[in-house]
DNA sequence: CGCAATCGTTTCGGTCCCGTATCATTAGGC
DNA sequence: GCCTAATGATACGGGACCGAAACGATTGCG
């Protein structure tokens, strides 16, 4: 059953939760990161830098950049693979499962708000 | 008549918007600049950096730069008031518009993809 | 063993953003 | 005209991020 939207519903939903982090002092994430923290929490693990990077399309050193900043949010944290020791797996946190859950109830909180 | 969506259809429809914008290569907005984008095309006229600065419960310089970086990708543009030389009146833009329009259709579709 | 491939990170010069404080310009009360 | 208030922009030191290139560590193949 996929969700019905209408595009000014849309972006209206967009604008609340976009308002009510930034009201909120939440951390000023960039479009790239939420979709890394997402794709972190959403999909099935394992994690790496490569993996995400072909995700998303973008270099590697753009996910290890988002990652550090993430890092020391404690959104997510970073674990050498030790079968093999190239690879780091990339994990949740506490935090970051706390955040998104929160996240999550936003979006449904602004979305039952809408008007029709 | 609201919107139902659980939290994590509310999750994945998130990701799935962030990680089409990124793989689209569109401009990489932060949380912020998405708020204040979003409240100069939905929320009626005039914008000023003191109104916005209000509304988003940040400073006036967190306005000033944002609305320089998106000046820059022509999202938004800058004019004097001439009734009262001290305000600056954010305006739309053709370009901002379309992006706008097409983020809107980025999000419908997603959701309409969204499994039950 | 040696060597190429793979992985994530670091470096580089440059740009953008932060919060705080201050600035120039304009308006309006007196 | 003067002085205060208000507006938006700017200076500052510090941090984060960019793309491109180079880097060290590790693996596995020949």
């Amino acid at each position: 059953m996929p969700v019905m939207l209408r595009p000014s519903q849309a972006l209206r939903l967009w604008q609340q939760v976009c308002l009510y982090e930034v009201r909120a002092g939440m951390p000023d994430l960039t479009e790239r990161q939420l979709a890394i923290l997402l794709t972190i929490y959403l999909d099935p693990p394992p994690h790496t830098v490569r993996g995400l990077a072909e995700k998303l399309k973008v270099t590697k050193p753009v996910i290890t950049r988002a990652l550090d900043t993430m890092s020391a949010l404690k959104l997510v944290s970073r674990r050498r693979d030790e079968r093999d020791r190239r690879n780091v797996l990339i994990r949740r946190t506490v935090e970051g499962a706390l955040f998104v859950e929160r996240f999550g109830d936003v979006i449904v909180e602004k979305a039952r708000e809408l008007s029709p």
